[in-house]
This record gives C-alpha cells, sequence and structure tokens, in this order.
DNA sequence: GTCTATACCTCGATAGAC
DNA sequence: GTCTATCGAGGTATAGAC
C-alpha cells in the first residue's frame, strides 16, 4: 500500500513539524538554562539544539546566529520585567519605586535561572564587543531613568528630602539589587535576597524620608 | 671563528633564558589583562603566550594548566588586597572599617585591570565547576567575617548602634561595592565609583551610628 | 521545519628536541 | 626554560536533501 505524499512524510525518522513559535519558545527555554549554568560565552548551540530536543542546524534554522538567540533571550527578559513593573499601566513613583524593586526581587527567587542569565551576562557584556553589550547599557540607562524620575516626582511629593543625593541613590539601589544577586547565585541558602533588599530601602527611607513617608 | 658552547647558545632562535620568577610575573600580568578583556572562559593560553612573548607549551611549562594559571592571578589579587588593607598589621574595626573600604575603592580605580578581573571571575565562578568558585566562595567568606568583627566592635565601642541588622548590613556593602564595579566597568565615565561607596556608608552611619561616629 | 554531512577553525595538552 | 609538532576534541556556520 502507499500513502499520498503528505501521509508518508509522517513515517520518515524527521521529527513531525512544529509551529515555529513554539519551536523558538523551546530554544529560548534551553537558551536560558545554559546560560544561566556556564555563562553565554561558554553556550554552545549543540548544548542548546539537544536540550531543545532539535538538531544543532534546526536550531540554526530558527536563530540565524548565536548572538541572536541571545538577543532573544534578554529581549524576553526585558519584557517580563516591564510587565511585572509597569503592567497595569502604572509606573510606581517615589519610594513606591523602591518597594516595587523589592517586589521584583521576591519575585527573582522563584526563577533563578533568569537571575542567573542577568549575573552573566551583565559581567560578560561589560565588553564591548559583547553581543549583550548594547542591549546592558540600554538596561541600565532605562533603570536609572526610572528611578532618577521617581525620586524627583517623591521630592515634588515631599515624600523625599529635597537635598538628597538622587544620582548616589540611585546608583546605589541598583548597585545593591545587582550585588545581592551575585551573592545569592552563590549560596542561595545563605543569602536573604528579598531581606537585604528591604532593608537597603528602609535604610535610604530613614537617611531620606520625610515624614508622610515615614509612616 | 667558533664560540664555547655557552655563548652559541645565545646565536639560536630561541630565547634566552629568563628566570622562572620574571616570566611567571609577565604571565600573570598578561592573563589579567586577557581576563580582564574577555573574561576567564574566553581567556586563551595561546593569547597569553603571545602577550607573555612566549610560545604557548613554554607558558604551559610555568602553569602545568590553565585553572593553574587563574589559580596565580587570583592568589595574587587577594595577597595585593590584604597588603592593602591590613598590611600595617592594624585590622580596621567599626566605621573605619567601612571607610577603609572607601579607600580601597580610591585604590581601585587606578588598576581597572583588576576591577574587570573580578567583576567577570565572580560572575563566572558562581558555577560550581568553575576553576575559581573555591576561591570566591573563600574570598566572601573572608571579607563577612572581617565586616562582622568590625560591627561588633563598633557596638561594643559605642560607635554604631546595638540594634543595627549587622548580618544586613554586611551583605549590603559587599553588594553595593561589588554593584558599583560592575556599574563602572561598563562606564567609567560616567559613575563615580568612589563617590557612590562613599555615600552608601555615610547614609549607614546615618542610620546606625551613635555620636561618636558622627562626629 | 528539520535533518545529515561537512568545511573550517580554535583550543588545551603532550612528546620530545635543544 | 623554551621551542616545534601534533593529537584529539569541540566549536560555528553552510549546503543541500527531504
Amino acid at each position: 500500500m502507499s500513502f499520498p505524499s503528505q501521509y508518508a512524510s509522517e513515517v520518515r525518522k524527521r521529527r513531525p513539524r512544529q509551529s515555529a513559535e513554539h519551536t523558538r519558545e523551546q530554544a529560548i527555554r534551553a537558551a536560558v538554562a545554559q546560560i544561566a549554568d556556564v555563562g553565554f560565552h561558554k553556550m554552545t548551540l549543540a548544548d542548546v539544539a539537544t536540550r531543545t530536543g532539535i538538531s544543532q542546524s534546526g536550531l540554526l534554522h530558527h536563530f540565524p546566529s548565536r548572538a541572536a538567540l541571545l538577543a532573544a533571550v534578554l529581549d524576553q527578559r526585558e519584557r517580563d520585567d516591564r510587565e511585572f513593573l509597569f503592567g497595569d499601566g502604572q509606573i510606581p513613583l517615589g519610594w513606591d519605586a523602591f518597594d516595587a524593586l523589592v517586589s521584583l526581587a521576591a519575585r527573582n527567587i522563584t526563577r533563578p535561572e533568569w537571575v542567573a542569565v542577568f549575573v552573566r551576562v551583565s559581567a560578560e557584556a561589560t565588553e564591548a564587543d559583547h553581543p549583550g553589550h548594547d542591549w546592558l547599557i540600554e538596561h541600565y540607562d532605562g533603570a536609572r531613568r526610572w528611578l532618577t524620575d521617581a525620586i524627583v516626582h517623591g521630592m515634588a511629593a515631599g515624600e523625599i528630602a529635597p537635598d538628597a543625593p538622587t544620582a548616589l541613590i540611585v546608583g546605589n539601589t541598583i548597585a545593591v539589587q545587582d550585588g545581592l544577586q551575585q551573592q545569592w547565585l552563590l549560596a542561595q541558602n545563605r543569602v536573604q535576597l528579598v531581606q537585604h533588599l528591604r532593608q537597603h530601602v528602609d535604610d535610604l527611607k530613614t537617611a531620606w524620608g520625610m515624614q508622610p513617608a515615614t509612616r
């Protein structure tokens, strides 16, 4: 018995066609796991392909290059964070912005792979030639803009002392966030990510808060 | 005219013998530059050898493996820092310890390669299999021990509020230090490493300092 | 959309001459 | 102490069949 060609194809060893979208999602998942484990520099297409369940060239069909795969990963990470922080259409300002960072940390400990991706890439992509370099610069610029706005707004609202050193507070807060993630990654049981960040924000409120915010 | 053998050897293409100590130093210097540029994962023996001015196997004569070379680099970094912080036989305690960290930052901006080495390795070596993993854990343990002692001592001396959350302050301070180095590496002209850290320490003094220390 | 095959490169480490 | 030669493994990307 012979089959019409469209049935015959299902008999072959070749995997059945998947929707491009589905395969892409799986591949990004695999890449995240891999970058989280060993960093982008040591991530290999072969490993990602295996974890995705396709061949190496199958993977390259969806992402034209290794760098393109990284870009897809970073894009998703940025969109997820924006959705979490600003998804309801409200951009938190004043001390609320800093509290939102604490909420973000609380969320992050539920997805350590993404924390690891950020820690690894943010260190690697300091290098000017790194495929994630531009993304990283943009990431920090965005974070700085938001927190700076938050403080300016908080000052206008009488929530934050008008003489607070805005740029220094912004830079230090981002530094605490990043540095804690790195420590937490090294010893997840020893470092209480959320409590530490909470403490930093509370210290800021003590140092620069005005009555309405100190509650 | 013919030379005695010890002269004849100088005519050869082979480089003249160097003292092992000198060559090792040069190689470590080269490795630092390379790790600072692209991280340990992408550092290659061939590049380090070229920068050192010897062949790849010449390099392997002094360091039996790639991992051994990293160990030598990390050892030197740790010794340099200890020498700077504790070299005079005095271990700074109380707020002095935190001020010493600021001094360390002031020194670090004069040697960006070493900052880069730390940023890169501390992110990579989070991975359990990384050759720098044990070093990194020991590094953080040492830092935490010192700063914890410093606070305990400061409390006993009436310099630091007795109800200050020691572990949180220690973790956050290390986080600020690390996070700032990472930001500074990405944009050395935009981030004022020393001022930022100074601000953090001053905020701590405001939040937890007692009269004698606030001066 | 997925595969096999393959071209081409780079890397770490060893062996052995000088 | 330094070199050349070389092995063997593992990497990205392309070509072309199905």
